[in-house]
Parts: structure tokens; C-alpha cells; sequence
RNA sequence: GGUCCUGUGGCCGAGUGGCUAGGCAAAGCUCUGCAAAAGCUUCUACACCAGUUCGAAUCUGGUCGGGACCUCCA
């Protein structure tokens, strides 16, 4: 069963084949460090976390290249060039590169919450500008690019006449070039299509280096080209990133690369889709961002509570990366609830003793249980169906705690399907979907003193001291501790 | 305006033409000193209108609504 993924330039589920055997190669967007991560920065680097995860799994040796742009984009239209970065940096008085710094460090601090592996490589954009003005150089030699006023330009027009510009976006070409929108700062292009390589920098723009062409900064989209085509070489196997990235970023990308190595630089190309809040996709230009800080402190106004970062990992998983995701508290809240049963039900499950049956006194329930499992891997190939995945592990929750509970006999599983039961449960949560456990029992003090007031409340019941014993359960719950009696006697307790 | 996507039960969210997705919430029951948890059961929806089909949430057309991109964006 081999996996199969939605690559975005085709429009369709393809069997995923490496281009070099047993290795992939994959870049993925990343994030612009002129500010805060937010909710909406969650999906992708958690989306292509598990794809990360998923294909190591499966045996491949992966390169995963996530670059951070550091150097600040333009805005070209309607506005006066200005590097978003610089422009902050003014404001708060700052170097450029402390802000850049300070939000890289943030990024990295949310992510690793998010128990998010780290990326193979994790290229700046500005530590490649030698590389993105060799990449510019050769554009132009190829002739497919213009300089005008120590900006460079790319020939949207000429490539489209023997390439398929817009083919990944879904553009019509001829509507691209034109539009009839006027607007400032076009009049150095040839046409309103084309996009920029490189940009002169004005005397107030604090970001700048020096090229052939004067001194400037580079554009938009060339970054991921240079690094891509640097780190994984001419074609490789998948870019991912957000689906508003498809135009003009990744088409633009195509239309470089293409030219610069001759060749299709994208075997799979893979787009998350958006987190929208109240039906609005999030966003700074939007002003409805919910940092991750905030998020994860509670500190903000649509929020009731603080969220853990494996609540949110949890809620993203729970719908398929290429479907929108709309937020709101109640759903984490939800999500969060779903999530510690499923954890409960995770540990419980891992203290269970396999019977020694060999055969299952329940077929009917050995069968189910059996296909459950099974079809993790089937759901997973079918590009990365996580909503599914965790579907069918709550299928199994129930079965678990009826095991503890022994209202279902632990014969009437064999053992072997408990043992596969442990194994997957254990694989998915932990191995790829990257959940870990958010409860802060672990705590050797902690432990101790619950010990010790657990022994006084057994001791309590056993003597009927119904007085003491509900007063610890009591005031436990009013600090944040649950006591849970078992029917064996035993007592259970979480954080909560 | 152009291109594309989308509309599922109180809420979130899967759905490959025929078989209960799942979660949260709610109700009832079982268990329990009480509680919590857990288990069982119930709530059976696919914007609207036509069409194709033996059969459509799933395909086609139309209507209405929502969204994305076209400008920085995950």
C-alpha cells in the first residue's frame, strides 16, 4: 500500500515516488520573523511536522529544508518600496537583525512547544544573498529577465510564450497581462505581470546589500528558489506550504527555477489550507491574529482560558491540512477535552496486561478492533487523513477502558491484538501525530505528596470517615486536582 | 470585476453514489457511600431548486450564502 499524496499542480491523489530512491527532499515556506507567530503560522509547520514525520516512518531519508525570511519583502504596489523589516525596526528603534532575532527565537520557542521537529536545514535569507544574485545573474543570461534602475525584473510575458505560467494558481496568463488596474511603482516593469528579482533600495531602507546592479534587496520570491535549488538540488520531491502562497509566490517560484535549471524544479507541490476566525481567514491585514503567545497564556480577548500547545496540535489534526479550519474557544475547548480522554485512554491502555489467550474469545470485537487498527495506515497514506486516524483511536477508547473496567473480559481480545493495539496506539499519538502528554503529574514531589494524601483517604473510607475523605477530595478539586475512586479500591488522580 | 474553492445534525469536523465517521455539548440508564471518571443508549444531518441514476451529502446544471487568490500573508 503505497502512499499516495494531493500534489496541487496536478489536481490530484499521486503515488508518491522519490526521485532519488529511498531519499526525499522537501522545502517547506517559512515563516517571515517581522513579527510574532500566530494561530495561522500553526498549520503548516504542524501539517508538514507529521508529513516530516510520516515519511521517515516509511523508511525514506528526508531533508527537510524550512527557510526563515529574514530579510524583509517589499510592498511594491500602491505603496512606496519599503522593507517591512526595516520599517519596524525603525519604529521600535531597533537593529534590524535584533527584530529579526528576537521573532526567530520566539518562532522557535512556540514551535518546539508544538513538538515540532526541528527542519534538516534552516536557511536565512539573508545569509543567501550570494546566492540569490547568482540566481538573478543567470536569469538575465538566460534572457528572461530585465534591469531597469538597478531593479531586475522577471519577463512574465516571454516565459509564458514556451512555459505554463499560472498552470499551479490556476491563472489564465493572458488575464494576468492584462489587467487593466493602474497602479504606482508599476511604470519600471514591462508589464504589470512581472514580478521582481531584485529591488533597488531606497536611501531610508536599512536593509541593503550590494549587487551588479546597485544596491538593493532581493525580491520576494527568489529566496526559496536559491535555497531550494541549493539544498535539494534542481528537482526534488516536495514544496509545501499555505495555500495563499500559490500566487504569485510559488508560481513565481516555478517560473525561476524552471529557468535558471532547465527543468521542473516540484515533483509534489502541497498547500495547507487556511485557519479562518469567524469565517475570516487570519491574518495581519485582517487584524484578527491571535499570537501564539496569547494563545497559549489565554491573554486575549476571544479566549476564555490559556491553551496548551498540544491542544492546538490536537484541534489541527483533527480536520484534514487541505480543508479550512475555522477557530473559536469552543472548539479548542472541545478539542481539549477530546484530547486528555483520548491520553487517558492512552495510559490506561499501556498499563493493561495482555491475557494469555492466543485466540480471541470475541470475534466479532477481536475483527473490529483489528481493522481499527489497520486502517491507521491506510488513512495516513491517503494523504495524510489525520481526522481519521484519531477517529478511529477514540473507535478504541471505548474498548480500552471497558478492558480496565472489565466489562469486557480481557480474553475476548488475544493477546497479539492487544500487543498490536499498544504498539499502533503508542506510534501514532506519540510518532506521528506528535502528541505528548500535558499533564503536569510529572512531578516527583508531586507524586509523593499525592501518595501520601491518597494512603490518609483510603484509610478514611475504609474506617467510613466519609468526612475526611471528601474533604481532601474536595479541596484537591479546588486547587486543580482530580481524585478519581476505581472500583477495585484504588484511586486515580490528574492535573488538571 | 476575474480565477478557484466551499455550504454537513446545538457546535466542531470526516465523508471514495448504496453500509452509524469521530469529537464536544445535551438527555436517560449502569456503576458508585457520595462524586468524578468510565460504559451503554438516544439525538440520524447534509443550503435551496431541478436533473442523471434502481439509488446522491457524494455526479451535472441553476439559485442563494460563505471564503481564498488576484497586493504583504501560513
Amino acid at each position: 500500500m503505497a502512499l499516495k499524496i494531493y500534489n496541487s499542480y496536478t489536481r490530484q491523489k499521486e503515488i508518491f515516488e522519490t526521485i532519488t530512491p529511498g531519499h526525499a527532499g522537501m522545502y517547506v515556506c517559512g515563516p517571515t520573523v517581522s513579527g510574532e507567530s500566530h494561530l495561522g503560522h500553526a498549520r503548516p509547520y504542524i501539517t508538514f511536522d507529521v508529513v516530516y514525520r510520516y515519511l521517515q516512518h516509511l523508511g525514506y531519508k528526508v531533508r527537510y529544508v524550512r527557510n526563515i525570511t529574514d530579510a524583509g519583502h517589499f510592498e511594491e504596489e500602491g505603496k512606496e518600496a519599503e522593507d517591512k523589516v526595516g520599517k519596524k525596526a525603525l519604529l521600535e528603534k531597533l537593529e534590524p537583525m535584533e527584530l529579526v532575532q528576537k521573532y526567530t527565537n520566539l518562532f522557535h520557542w512556540a514551535f518546539k512547544k508544538f513538538n515540532c521537529l526541528e527542519p534538516s536545514i534552516e536557511p536565512t535569507a539573508t545569509g543567501h544573498i550570494v546566492e540569490q544574485i547568482n540566481m538573478i545573474e543567470k536569469i538575465i543570461e538566460e534572457g528572461y529577465a530585465y534591469v531597469v534602475n538597478g531593479s531586475v525584473y522577471f519577463d512574465v510575458k516571454k516565459y509564458a510564450k514556451n512555459h505554463d505560467y499560472g498552470k499551479l494558481s490556476g491563472r489564465v496568463i493572458d488575464e494576468l497581462l492584462s489587467t487593466t488596474r493602474e497602479l504606482e511603482g508599476q511604470d519600471e516593469k514591462k508589464d504589470t505581470a512581472d514580478f521582481a528579482l531584485w529591488k533597488n533600495a531606497a536611501p531610508e531602507h536599512i536593509m541593503r546589500w550590494k549587487s551588479p546592479w546597485g544596491e538593493g534587496f532581493p525580491g520576494w520570491h527568489i529566496e526559496c528558489s536559491a535555497m531550494a535549488t541549493k539544498y535539494l538540488g534542481p528537482s526534488f520531491d516536495i514544496h509545501g506550504g499555505g495555500m495563499d502562497l500559490l500566487f504569485p509566490h510559488h508560481e513565481s517560484e516555478i517560473a525561476q527555477s524552471t529557468i535558471c535549471n532547465h527543468r521542473a524544479p516540484v515533483k509534489y507541490w502541497m498547500h495547507n489550507n487556511m485557519i479562518t476566525i469567524n469565517g475570516k481567514k487570519m491574518g495581519k491585514s485582517y487584524n484578527n491574529v491571535i499570537k501564539l503567545t496569547e494563545l497559549f497564556s489565554g491573554s486575549h480577548p476571544l479566549l476564555t482560558q490559556p491553551f496548551h500547545p498540544m491542544t492546538v496540535r490536537f484541534f489541527i489534526l483533527q480536520s484534514h491540512y487541505r480543508s479550512p479550519l475555522d477557530f473559536s474557544n469552543e472548539a479548542l475547548i472541545a478539542s481539549e477535552k477530546a484530547f486528555k480522554r483520548l491520553w487517558e485512554a492512552f495510559e490506561t491502555l499501556k498499563k493493561l496486561e495482555p491475557d494469555k489467550s492466543e485466540t480471541a474469545k470475541d470475534e466479532e470485537l477481536e475483527s473490529k478492533v483489528v481493522n481499527w487498527l489497520n486502517e491507521l495506515d491506510e488513512f495516513m497514506n491517503d494523504d495524510f487523513s489525520t481526522p481519521k486516524v484519531i477517529a478511529n483511536l477514540f473507535e478504541l477508547a471505548p474498548i480500552i477502558n471497558s478492558l480496565k473496567e472489565g466489562l469486557i473480559l480481557p480474553g475476548n481480545i488475544s493477546s497479539n491484538t492487544l500487543l498490536l493495539m499498544k504498539e499502533k496506539f503508542a506510534f501514532y499519538l506519540e510518532d506521528i501525530l506528535g502528541l505528548q502528554n500535558i499533564s503536569e503529574a510529572d512531578n516527583a514531589m508531586l507524586q509523593g505528596i499525592m501518595g501520601l494524601l491518597i494512603d490518609i483517604r483510603k484509610e478514611a473510607k475504609a474506617k467510613k470517615d466519609f468526612a475526611t475523605s471528601d474533604k481532601i477530595r474536595k479541596q484537591l478539586t479546588e486547587i486543580g486536582i482530580s481524585i478519581k475512586d476505581e472500583k477495585d479500591g484504588g484511586m486515580s488522580w490528574t492535573v488538571d
